[in-house]
RNA sequence: GCGCCCGUAGCUCAGUGGAUAGAGCAGGUGCCUUCUAAGCACUUGGUCGCAGGUUCGAUCCCUGCCGGGCGCGCCA
């Protein structure tokens, strides 16, 4: 039995109490039943009974012993205890838990999914860094979360759309382009530009792409640049991000925003809701009728049109492919922005709290022999995504990445995330992987299978540490579902953690396989049944992560 | 000054109002003739920044303070 189908199971015995008359209330939606850290206190738990206490009028215990003499005539219940100030400690009857890595098993790369989301549709924006240079450090850490919370929603059931913002207009695309003319001339790049060593081949590039070009006058050559680098930049950095396993389904070019008039329409739109106004030669949108600090300028004095004004246009886009929800995935860097899009979104009429969710994360260091190395790209001295994955690989740096709370800033050390030992619990998830893996090899040599799903034995299982897995593996659809609630992928790595330790531990005193001249039984397949479903989950779970699930070490 | 994030073991960090606050690393002691020792067992280690409040119960929610990071442009 699931925890699902447990706290299926409490509800009817609340319904069963309040239909006896023992209990007065309503029955709830949300029962929490969880998984008690102390195993004294049963398989599972709940505080129903305390939550119940007061509409019901009576003393937590009381409501606790009510509900526990419903439990006790279920036959998948064991033995129910009321504990403490009233909670319920629930223990289920043999072979219960078994079942669970049947149904892992069955459900196979399904096992943990959900529907909770089924029917949204979301547009799910991250990295989105400037076109001026390849991917850097910090977008690294947005590139291995956002590819993962697209993954966890998807799990949930949503349709995601991932999408890249290419800032391709504005006054460091100029500056960029000039840049790349400079190198082009074999001048010095002015002091304002890129000065990285990316600059010079990209130059190239798109010198040996036009013929002519270092005849035609200047601000041409410029745009040409511009035009071309920009695309050789954005296909760099796709190119990269999909090495990295992180796939966007679209990259959408601010310059077209300008191009189209789709600009001038949102202008519109905001003037029809009420909420433009003109001040010192500039248009302005109300933002603080909304909660920001400040009023934005959407049109600027001279006439050109303000970064954010091509944000009310993107936005508005958006919507009108026909997205439910406008997730953004930012820096903390760019955290003032959080105000004046609220705002803009509902300035255009929509509902901010539906409609646009923004997810701040915090900034990374790089940190080399445990002193911090300052990055800048404008400079020319940062590391890049491909820097790092050459130095660690891609499945130790999304699983660093991914398994810090995006509230946390972090340390990206090279020296430790590429060590192959504990520090580097990436290791630890994935050793338990081919662990399993090497055991149902060696299985499937000896002729054992795990045959079919109905002729397990499940009540060969029942040791102690066997129950500790099978309970973890029951946890996985709950941690999926929270993870995607939440945004934090970070769980879902810890689990795994958690989940792998909870392996490693059975592997050491649950032999799995017969030795010497022992036979195999059904207590082998039973506990075939446990090995696979925790690979199914680990499998499952790395791959939220965007992390291998190799099959050997 | 205002806004957001953080402060939990020596270090790096988990912990969506529940029971005795956890993990890894670091330190110490053990366990491989048979399924992967990248593993396991035991052990040392805490005023959950401080002070109030909310309630049956607070690391978690609220208020104030202290310390650190980021942000507050007619830049992008």
């Amino acid at each position: 039995m699931t925890p699902e189908q447990l706290r299926d199971v409490v509800r009817t015995a609340v319904s069963g109490a309040v239909a006896r008359g023992t209990l007065a209330v309503e029955v709830p939606e949300d029962v929490v039943v969880e998984r008690p850290k102390n195993r004294a206190h049963g398989d599972y738990a709940t505080n129903i009974a305390m939550r119940l206490a007061k509409t019901a009028g009576i003393p937590p215990r009381a409501v606790a012993e009510a509900l526990a003499e419903e439990l006790r005539a279920q036959p998948s219940i064991a033995a129910v205890d009321v504990a403490g100030p009233g909670f319920l400690n629930i223990t289920l009857a043999e072979g219960a838990l078994g079942r669970i890595a049947v149904q892992a098993v069955s459900a196979g790369e399904d096992y943990g999914r959900t529907d909770a989301l089924a029917g949204q549709r979301i547009n799910l924006e991250f990295v989105s860094a400037n076109p001026t240079g390849p991917v850097t450090l910090g977008s690294t850490r947005w590139a291995a979360v956002g590819d993962a919370i697209a993954r966890l929603l998807e799990a949930s059931g949503a349709d995601v759309s991932r999408e890249y913002y290419v800032n391709d207009a504005g006054a460091q695309i100029e500056r960029f382009a000039r840049s790349l003319q400079a190198a082009a001339l074999g001048r010095p790049i002015p002091e304002d530009g890129y000065q990285g060593d990316y600059i010079e081949p990209v130059a190239q590039r798109v010198l040996a792409d036009t013929p002519g070009l270092l005849d035609m006058p200047e601000q041409e050559q410029v745009a040409v640049f511009a035009e071309k680098g920009v695309a050789a930049m954005v296909a760099d950095i796709r190119a990269t991000l999909e090495g990295f396993g992180a796939h966007f389904d679209t990259f959408f070019s601010e310059r077209s925003l300008h191009e189209s008039g789709a600009l001038e329409k949102a202008l519109a739109t905001l003037r029809e809701q009420g909420h433009v106004f003109e001040r010192d030669g500039a248009v302005w949108l109300r933002t603080t009728d909304f909660g920001d600090d400040k009023d934005r300028v959407l049109v600027k004095a001279d006439g050109e049109p303000t970064y954010f004004a091509a944000d009310c246009a993107y936005y508005l886009d958006k919507r009108r492919r026909g997205f439910d929800k406008v997730v953004i995935l930012l820096g903390a860097d760019h955290s003032g922005y959080v105000g004046r899009y609220k705002a803009l979104v509902a300035a255009a009429g929509d509902d901010p709290a539906t409609h646009l969710e923004i997810q701040i994360g915090q900034l990374v260091n790089l940190v080399r022999n445990g002193e911090p190395v300052r990055m800048s790209k404008r400079a020319g001295n940062f590391v890049l995504l491909t820097d790092l994955v050459e130095a660690v690989g891609i499945d130790a740096a999304r699983y660093a990445l991914a398994r810090a709370s995006v509230d946390q800033q972090i340390d990206i050390d090279a020296e430790l995330w590429s060590r192959k030992t504990n520090d580097n619990p990436v290791f630890y998830v994935q050793y338990a992987h081919a662990r399993i893996s090497s055991v149902l090899r060696n299985a499937a040599e000896l002729g054992l299978s795990l045959g079919e799903a109905g002729d397990v034995d499940v009540s060969q299982l029942g040791h102690e540490r066997e129950n500790d897995l099978l309970r973890a593996i029951g946890e996985f659809p709950r941690v999926l579902t929270a993870a995607a609630e939440l945004r934090a992928p970070h769980r879902v790595a810890r689990y795994l953690e958690e989940l792998a330790g909870t392996y490693h531990r059975f592997y050491d005193s649950c032999r799995v396989l017969p030795r010497g001249d022992e036979v195999a039984g059904p207590q082998t397949t039973a506990r075939l049944w446990v090995c696979a479903a925790t690979a199914t989950v680990l499998h499952n779970g790395l791959t939220v992560l965007g992390v291998h699930a190799p099959e050997r070490m």
